[in-house]
DNA sequence: CTGAATCCCTGAGGATACTG
DNA sequence: CAGTATCCTCAGGGATTCAG
């Protein structure tokens, strides 16, 4: 059963309406990709521009190769980030945001500033137990 | 090293900037914690209003007791959602949002409604592949 | 109704080594 | 440089049972 949405859009491989707390909804598999915690640092990071693989694995701290390599495919799968490699030695590999990719821009990147922004307040409820 | 942040906060704790790509920033386990798929669920349910447990997990289709309960705390524990139980029998417990939850409403919505939205696209993506 | 407790299993994810 | 391949661990998370 589904609340009241502001907006509702559907889902055309099934006519549906597109509804994220249906469990069969596709849009949930999509919202557990998004929210993932590598997902999120990789858009953003290539929100600002175009990246090679060490590249965005020196500004993702503490992400591992296979971490990276997999959410990449992820990404490239759900048609978020386009791979372009360079036939060169060595090998030069670009990763790249495509439109749809840079549609998720300003959502991501409102999630990572509303965490910088609350930090403080998160800590201090924590400690206030 | 850090990018160029449109705008930099500092985490009181330890008088470092608030950098969701720094490994040991806190921001990084709190994104982790908001990037999480029950939570982004939880949260943009309880932006309308205020519900009780059992209305919780009607709600989210698929969410097991233990995931609801689990994440709940998470939440209670980064003050991001108060419990209150009434000492009725049947037992009855309301959560709510904190004005810290609040403040993430827009940002949890605009995820939700972003995937909502783009979810022809993604399947499209999927499929010329 | 609102959980807590337990069992169990899959998969996320790290570490390491190897390759074109 | 940009991966792939393995191994291994641990925690996320489901199912079930019990309780106030």
């Amino acid at each position: 059963m589904r609340y009241t949405p502001s907006v509702t859009h559907y889902v055309e491989s099934s006519g549906l309406p597109a509804d994220v707390y249906s469990a069969k909804c596709p849009t949930r598999e999509v919202l557990d990709h998004i929210a993932g915690k590598w997902t999120v640092l990789i858009v953003d990071a290539l929100a600002e521009r175009t990246l090679r693989y060490t590249e965005l694995r020196r500004r993702i701290e503490g992400i591992s190769q296979k971490m990276l390599t997999q959410t990449l495919r992820q990404l490239e799968a759900d048609g978020f980030v386009t791979r372009t490699a360079y036939p060169t030695v060595p090998p030069q590999v670009e990763y790249t945001l495509t439109p749809l990719g840079h549609s998720l821009r300003s959502p991501i990147a409102a999630l990572r500033e509303w965490v910088e922004a609350h930090i403080n307040d998160i800590e201090r409820a924590r400690q206030s137990r």
